[in-house]
DNA sequence: GTTAGCACTCATAACAATCAAGTGCTAAAA
DNA sequence: TTTTAGCACTTGATTGTTATGAGTGCTAAC
């Protein structure tokens, strides 16, 4: 535990490496802090903050830098969110307003925005609630024997699919298995249209149709379609700003990590509730960071996840995260992540606002 | 011009230095050239190679390294395909081997699986033809306000967007809009649609309707986007593989051009119909290289990209290329692509086939 | 508990020396 | 006329040396 001095020369040295990238000594330290003590002081002070882990020196006699420990400690009990200056809300307005025709094209931009915004990579999931529910399922033939598959449900999304079903079942039969779908299905969740799928659906089918060979398959699909989380990436290319040139294969498969989508929930941590059980301070509401060596994934032991979940009214939860180098300016990001997700709630419930005007 | 014996050098210099990446010396290519003359002889004929811009030095006293015009000359002149190792073979048709719901899901894909195939990016366009007809549009309502367009197209795309028409039109009036499209526009092409759009359907529209807002701008919507050209770019980390750590600003650059799918078809020269005027040899076919100064982007100074234009019957023609260093294996890649639009062709083939069983 | 002073460490830059690869040129050989 | 051996020369890369400077740890005095 470091004293009240040594959180500051720690706070200090984070700003400071931060802001230059170089290892901070004491000297420079002795001009800086809020307080005046002398360069020697300060070199024992951090001496201890090294025996604690918080501080550290790439050799013998260079300046410190904060470990991952110190930027842990730093989060969790310094830091102090910046305002955010009024022309980069007007900016995030700005950028917000167009028409959306769906509430994935939202997330999808929020992603853009972020990342145009802070220089680093974003990531954003819209909001989920597991009691979203199937509203209708509908199959319009195209000729050609095409077929397209459509499901809506109660959080606005559409899921839409082409398939082909080439002569397996009779635009009767067809016609009959989405009504049987419909009448059974609309209004349950969609965790237990699942259910069902596996269970009663089937021997319904059966008895009605001459044949539903190929519809349940294609049913099934869209579904798992419409249930699946998206994630959106935006910015990328921004991991260029900052990587050591050294490890271009590092970035490499960083890439093609952020490409799987399959892996993203675990970097979100979705599944963990409070991470943090000691005491952090609780100026970062929704808002928490992870730090590389809290990944279960070697390749980000050099990056830090700023994640904020945020909360739609009955629609559930989303996430929306900034992705970087340990060494980020947290304080000005969290404020900014903060007033962003707000935002993006904002343009959030007024889709769903007009969507509800009508139901 | 160079003679036959300077030829024989430039095409082992860019053999040589493909393979090492090192400027090529005389000594060097004493021991590999298929006649024996001495180093001095050599020196005499890399000095004339010089004088004729096909390769250059470094400095002074460096090897030689093949010239952008160099390429060219090769490419164009001396460049003999390799053959295609049956494994690769096996391992395209294997990769291919899916079922798929849409043509852009093969083109997709194909970009995927060229670029694992080959280590570089790799860029795909899907079959266009001009006289590519609209085959039926739906609108199919939602609930909430929310309504599905959809819009078939002979080729056997299929576009489809949410939209919610907030009160702006009758459903009885947008039922009369889509039969009045349907019975004006089916059968005929896009391009001859979307005139139609800007003169006599308006006026249609408001003879037979209360109020026509909305629509007009929805169905021009859905038109673009059945319309508009599908790129899909593979493997846009592998570009990472050969980039000089030095660049990376320019690196990041290529990577948002490779995002911006307005300036992709510049690159892959679509509107050019016979690039090379001069005699090149014949033996590439379908295919054409372009390189770096020939693009007209200096970001791209560095890079070759291997285009291979490929024909499905009357559903037109589509595109299929590698974007890798200048300096890329140019022969055995040639085969490769040749190999690999025939397979994607094959499949597409396929595709359309099932497709027209019906119709 | 704080501070001035000092010896010590280590990365970095600058500089010279050396080495290896490769060139151009000349004069002799074919 | 073409080819070749020989040689002087250029250049980048490597290595060793030295100087510099930022920074530390420790000690003794305040």
């Amino acid at each position: 535990m470091p004293t009240k001095r040594q959180a500051l020369i720690l706070a200090e040295i984070v700003r400071i490496y931060n802001e230059t990238g170089q290892p901070v000594g004491s000297k420079t330290l002795m001009g800086q802090l809020p307080f005046h003590v002398s360069s020697a002081t300060i070199r024992n002070e951090m001496a201890t903050l090294e025996e604690d882990g918080l501080i550290m020196k790439n050799h013998t006699s260079s300046g410190r830098i904060p470990s991952t420990a110190g930027y842990r400690y730093y989060l969790d009990h310094l830091l102090q969110p910046t305002a955010v200056p009024p022309q980069v809300f007007d900016k995030i307005a700005a950028n917000f307003d167009r028409d959306y025709h769906e509430i994935d094209e939202i997330v999808k931009q929020s992603a853009t925005i972020l990342s145009n915004l802070t220089n680093y990579t974003a990531i954003s999931l819209g909001p989920e609630s597991a009691d979203m529910t199937l509203t209708g399922f509908r199959i319009i033939p195209l000729g050609n024997d095409q077929i397209i598959a459509i499901l809506a449900t109660s959080a606005g999304t559409v899921e839409s699919r082409v398939y082909r079903l080439l002569h397996l079942i009779s635009s009767d039969d067809l016609e009959k298995a989405v009504r049987i779908i419909n009448d059974q299905l609309v209004g349950l969740p969609l965790t237990v249209v699942k259910q069902k799928l596996a269970g009663e659906i089937p021997q319904l089918l059966t008895k009605y149709l001459h044949s539903s060979a190929g519809f349940l398959d294609l049913f099934g699909d869209v579904l798992k379609r419409a249930a699946s989380q998206h994630f959106y990436v935006g910015g990328r290319s921004n991991l260029l700003n900052f990587a050591q040139p050294t490890d271009l294969d590092q970035l490499k498969s960083l890439y093609q990590l952020l490409d799987k989508e399959s892996v993203l929930p675990s970097l979100l941590d979705l599944n963990q509730i409070d991470p943090r059980p000691d005491d952090p301070q609780q100026v970062l509401g929704p808002i928490s960071v992870r730090l590389g060596d809290e990944f279960n994934n070697s390749l980000l032991s050099d990056y830090g996840l700023i994640t904020a979940k945020y909360h739609v009214g009955q629609h559930g939860d989303g996430v929306i995260a900034i992705l970087g180098p340990t060494s980020m300016p947290y304080s000005q990001l969290i404020g900014l992540l903060q007033l962003f997700s707000d935002e993006l709630v904002k343009k959030l419930v007024e889709y769903y606002g007009y969507f509800h005007d009508d139901s």
